[in-house]
DNA sequence: TTGAAAGCGCTAACAA
DNA sequence: TTGTTAGCGCTTTCAA
């Protein structure tokens, strides 16, 4: 593999030369840069980075942390779209991302700032942390410059970029509400998320606001799937014969619930309005296809790259954006 | 930042005893060892993985040059099952993912293969890339250890995981000749993709199993996008009303297709059975769902991962690794 | 405009 | 069992 000495030799110059004209300085004589330029082709060059970014002490590499990257968690797009803008995002600088698996067995071994710190990345995004993840503080505690996504912790090198799931889901609520539901329940995600906190205030907020008590037998945690969520539904309907709306907290939850209904025999919209969170593809094609609130999870991921870049290179302070929802009315609602 | 060096200064040692004692070397003494091992710990010791992979010539990282990572692909999980399975893998290993866009513009300066010199990666797995990219050739001549995903091109030092095409659609044609259709139209992906060529085949070889006559104007092209076969099936069933199958050759494709009969009331499938290929999330959820060719998303990259570690690790010669495909009976065929 | 020299943090002969 | 030395490929002072 060709090396700067290598160019340097043929050249007749030195290696501090060579580097210099490779790397666009002004203080090197035009023809010595064409002819080293030149070589470089001829020989095929290819500056190592590693050698680069070892003297450098940065690597123009950002680590990506993200949970839900395992087969079963696939189906609703989340976490694909929100890399997908990262990724977009990034393809216009001189990062590369290095993908970290959360869940695999070398990470219980390593921490997420072991893994960071020996691959020595310039920045890290963090995606689907749960709140009691006992490496959460670490990255915390560190001096990684980080961006959070769906994480409302910030730091001085630590910022966040998330949607406003307090506003999402009383939007989602009060959609129900608005249309005459008078027993709204709601399937939340579960206690170690961030948004479902959020989503279960704005839930409150919006009963409160249609002067509805709240009432805890309604709501139920679905833990983010599909299938828990069905069985939580069925024990839900049972019980309460009198509930006309669901809200649940994630769209795989609310294709859950629907089978539920449908298994009872219960009709949507007619007797039970479902509406969802997310808008994942499927909740399109989906039949009846699901009323949501979706949230921009491409933006999401390219908010999030765009700060830490900022951060890295600007040396700008950390945010906390937060990005807006929309209600998509479709069929599972009246 | 620690290095060796302050722990050897701590220490009272050489830093290569420092470097024997963390690499659990043999030849050092139990209590240095662990005097060393302690010292680091103290100290926050991380190894730099840039520095040893330059001197050790070896990143343990492993380049995924991917297409179909943008904003609009996302919706058919296909990428997505791949990768997780490529990162299920690589996760029980020493080696790091990197991910190059090959959508960029960066790209389009850098090839393939400068992006994964200059990284120093390992082994590199490709997918979607196209028969007709400029690069292919350059990676093909290069002397990276490459797994190829659905691209049935190999040499000494490139392998490649697939799965049976051919036979995919031919079961997949089959299943309608055997069902009673007589005039059995396919939309196809694309010229430049290696797939759709093999699928033509087993769908052309179906005939011929049946005694039909293979008929040029019953294939269109769809580009594997939902849009335009939704246009190509338009077009085909005003041309030719006796259609009473379709075979796409993917899912999105084939959700496409459903629409056009639907919105000429064709009904699907008492008068047209629509079946698809891939069994995306999204099959199992359209109405009427669809009957089509599964293919393993995710041990296609589990697969290619393994076989790339393989060569990396034990010298194992690339192979060619061909898996089955598996026909989902749902509702959108007779 | 160029080069010599030092050093980034680590590993690996080789010698002791 | 340990240390000395050289070197991986590059950048960056500093001096010429």
């Amino acid at each position: 593999m060709t090396t700067i000495k290598h160019i340097a030799q043929q050249a007749g110059v030195s290696v501090t030369t060579v580097s210099r004209a490779l790397n666009g300085y002004s203080d090197v004589n035009v023809k010595t840069r064409e002819k080293i330029k030149n070589i470089a082709k001829e020989l095929n060059y290819s500056p190592n980075s590693l050698a680069r970014s070892l003297v450098k002490n940065q690597s123009e590499t950002i680590g990506l942390l993200v949970s839900g990257f395992t087969k079963e968690s696939v189906k609703d797009g989340f976490t694909v779209e929100v890399m997908s803008g990262i990724n977009n995002f990034l393809s216009e600088t001189e990062y590369d991302l290095i993908l970290f698996n959360t869940d695999s067995s070398k990470q219980r071994k390593k921490t997420y700032t072991q893994l960071c710190k020996e691959r020595r990345v310039d920045g890290v995004i963090l995606q689907g942390i749960k709140r009691d993840d006992p490496y959460l503080q670490e990255v915390l505690d560190s001096d990684f410059p980080c961006v959070f996504i769906d994480i409302p912790v910030s730091s001085d090198h630590v910022g966040y970029v998330s949607t406003n799931n307090m506003e999402g889901a009383k939007k989602a609520a009060a959609h129900l509400l608005e249309n005459g539901h008078k027993e709204v329940a709601m399937i939340n995600g579960h206690e170690q998320a961030f948004v479902s906190r959020e989503r279960l205030e704005g839930y409150k907020s919006a009963l409160k606001e249609f002067g509805l008590p709240f009432k805890e037998q309604l709501v139920e945690d679905g833990g983010f799937m599909e299938e828990e969520a069905y069985q939580k539904t069925l024990s839900l309907l049972r019980k309460n014969k009198s509930i006309d709306g669901l809200f649940c907290a994630s769209d795989l939850m609310a294709i859950g619930a629907m089978r539920a209904a449908k298994e009872l025999n219960i009709k949507i919209p007619e007797e039970l309005s479902i509406i969802g969170y997310d808008d994942i593809p499927l909740a399109k094609y989906v039949s009846p296809s699901l009323t949501t609130i979706s949230q921009d999870k491409y933006e999401l991921g390219f908010q999030s790259a765009r700060m830490l870049v900022s951060m890295l290179r600007e040396k700008t302070a950390p945010e906390q954006s937060i990005l807006e929802t929309k209600l998509i009315k479709r069929e599972s609602t009246k």
